[in-house]
RNA sequence: GCGCCCGUAGCUCAGCUGGAUAGAGCGUCGGCCUUCUAAGCCGAAUGUCGCAGGUUCGAAUCCUGCCGGGCGCGCCA
């Protein structure tokens, strides 16, 4: 447990009493309460509100309020001081002591602080890629990708247990033409070019690849035979290679999804037949007729009866079609048969990552899993913004592999995989990011991925040079542990120290916000205090870390240093980067 | 027309789900290398938090209405 949240137990703890004593009453709200870092470093290191909410609700003044839980709080052993201060506010200085203690507790836990439990017990499916099966995974990918996989790593660091899931579209219209696709390109390599390009042909060089290998492997098997032979045969060929470039994008990219669940599987299951007998047993479905949209010109528009589900029963805003006019389901039809199949395999917690896109889909997907598992299932969707991508602040242009876009194996080939997967946090998913290729590989302030990998390299160093100076020995983990933190009072190493024990309290934020940018942002503000503390020495000689005729004052400062590495090097790996313990070759 | 997202320093963006005097980087200007790696650090200047109302002790944050930008809106997935 954070300190934050163990204060903010406490406090309640007190005004509970309190109020058991009659000192205030009995149905005082105790909910909004809260206990932050506040912003002004002469604000204490506790600002709680609780005179502020209590006053709302009692006619007292929170002044006087804020008086009675200060005496309280005064009491614990932790607590140096209490001030009050503003309209009510409960400014709360802990003893030094305790600070030097998160630290030692760093070093203890290791990579373990940090760790939570507000998720344990509650198992979560997280869905993210799910990208067509019809060729290489693009930029755009990239982001939803790394989002979801960060995601679900934070989850876990807080708890959860993490299902991550991949979704494969590989019954729909796209794939047959994707399979005519690669039949074309079979045919030219086999010198036949009759067959002509089917409408929306894939045009990128993968299928000539992929092409060689069918004629490999079949020889001219397929040549001159009628589509319905080869179609379905083609079809599964190509989804199966297909996937297998996208689990190799993926794996380039540091992912690995556990579960991959097909679409015409559900489909040959029956299950979209489950999921239509459901709705219409409930009433939800009828043949009607939609408005065409307004604003948009209804050129080709024609008034159709169709079989639709009455979505805004739901929150929707208007109802949904199952059925396409040549008599097969919509996507929509086969993602709800989907859904379901997740509830059924147990999960009731859902996050679904989409690309921006996708938005207006999001209201009709929740709408119908409402309606077919009572609301028994609670579904987030997380949108993930375009990524625009730039060379030194011009459009790139760096395409070839797949026709018309960047690929991620082109993309990781270039500025390597630590920095797409960094560089895709330093936005929250919602805003659109630029990723600058130059920029994210230069060694600079400019460069977050840098400027973070450099801090943690630093503690290396200054770990050798103590080594040097004394016996190795004197500085490994079980010793920095029993040494003495109270030599460590500088007002810039307490607050180092507290910016470091904030590390348990971001990760659990993040985790609830479902917001993996966090981390990032966090790993740069520790990297620069570090930086600002190493350079500390230039004006002023005794804030050199190494301390050579001093082996107490040099083994609090690595121990600083250690704590310090070990949350960076926690942060990195919930990101899914390796942690560098140098950067000059 | 409707729905979702966004609007914060010259630029790019944070802002801890309602807290105190709104922050950071870049850029601009001015400093710091006989170095525990200057691949870095320090200082200065910069604001109608799009606009207008509302909710309350308190709003960049929540609600409503505008303005401006992005995405989407049956027979694509």
């Amino acid at each position: 447990m954070n300190i934050y949240n163990y204060f903010n137990s406490f406090i309640k703890a007190e005004i509970k009493e309190l109020q058991l004593k009659d000192k205030l009453p009995l149905d005082s709200i105790i909910d909004g309460i809260s206990v932050d870092p506040p912003r002004q470093i002469n604000h204490g290191d506790l600002a709680c509100n609780a005179a502020m909410v209590l006053a709302k609700k009692v006619k007292l003044d929170p002044i006087s309020i804020a008086k009675l839980i200060s005496k309280r709080i005064i009491t614990h052993s932790d607590v140096e001081k209490v001030d009050i201060a503003g309209p009510g506010f409960l400014n709360i200085t802990l003893k030094k002591n305790v600070w030097h203690d998160q630290l030692r507790n760093v070093l203890k836990a290791g990579e373990k602080f940090g760790d939570s439990e507000i998720g344990k017990g509650k198992s979560i499916n997280v869905e993210y890629v799910s990208a067509n099966p019809t060729g290489p995974l693009h930029v755009g990918h990239a982001r939803g990708a790394v989002f979801g996989d960060v995601l679900s790593s934070l989850l876990e660091k807080t708890g959860y247990e993490v299902t991550r899931e991949y979704y494969i579209n590989d019954a729909g219209a796209q794939i047959d033409i994707l399979a005519r696709s690669l039949y074309r390109r079979y045919c030219e390599k086999l010198g036949q070019e009759s067959y002509e390009k089917p409408e929306g042909f894939y045009p990128g060089e993968y299928l000539i690849d992929l092409a060689d290998k069918l004629v490999i492997k079949d020889k001219k098997h397929w040549l001159d035979k009628p589509e319905s032979e080869w179609l379905p045969e083609l079809s599964r060929y190509t989804v199966d290679e297909m996937m297998k470039l996208i689990r190799k994008d993926l794996s380039d990219l540091g992912i690995e999804q556990s579960t991959f669940i097909s679409e015409k599987s559900i489909v040959e299951r029956g299950m979209v037949d489950t999921v239509l007998n459901m709705l219409d047993e409930k009433g939800l479905i009828y043949t009607g007729v939609l408005e065409p949209p307004k604003g948009m010109k209804p050129e080709s528009w024609e008034e159709r009866p169709q079989k639709l589900f009455r979505s805004t029963s739901f929150g929707d805003d208007i109802d949904r079609p199952l059925k396409k006019s040549d008599d097969s389901w919509t996507y929509f039809a086969s993602d709800l048969a989907y859904h379901l199949d997740k509830y059924k395999r147990g999960f009731t917690n859902l996050i679904n990552v989409w690309g921006a896109d996708h938005g207006g889909y999001i209201k009709r997907v929740q709408a119908g899993i409402n309606a077919l598992t009572e609301g028994n299932v609670n579904l987030d969707i997380k949108l993930c913004q375009l990524v625009r991508l730039l060379e030194n602040g011009e459009a790139a242009k760096m395409s070839k592999r797949a026709g018309t876009y960047v690929t991620i194996s082109e993309l990781v080939d270039y500025v390597g995989r630590d920095v797409v997967r960094f560089i895709m946090l330093t936005r929250k998913n919602d805003a659109q990011l630029d990723f600058d290729i130059i920029k994210a590989q230069e060694q600079s302030r400019d460069n977050p991925v840098f400027y973070v990998q450099y801090a943690h390299a630093r503690s290396y160093s200054v770990e050798r040079m103590a080594k040097d100076a004394f016996n190795a020995q004197s500085f490994d983990y079980k010793n920095l542990q029993k040494c003495d933190l109270s030599l460590l009072n500088g007002s810039d190493e307490l607050a180092l120290i507290k910016l470091i024990a904030l590390w348990p309290r971001i990760v659990e934020m993040a985790s609830e916000a479902q917001e993996p940018h966090r981390i990032a942002f966090y790993l740069n503000e520790l990297a620069s205090s570090f930086h600002s503390l190493w350079s500390k020495v230039r004006e002023d000689e005794s804030f050199r870390f190494v301390v050579t005729d001093n082996l107490e004052l040099t083994q609090a400062r690595l121990a600083l240093v250690c704590g310090l590495r070990t949350v960076i090097s926690s942060g990195l790996n919930i990101l899914g980067v390796e942690p560098l313990e140098e950067l000059r070759g």
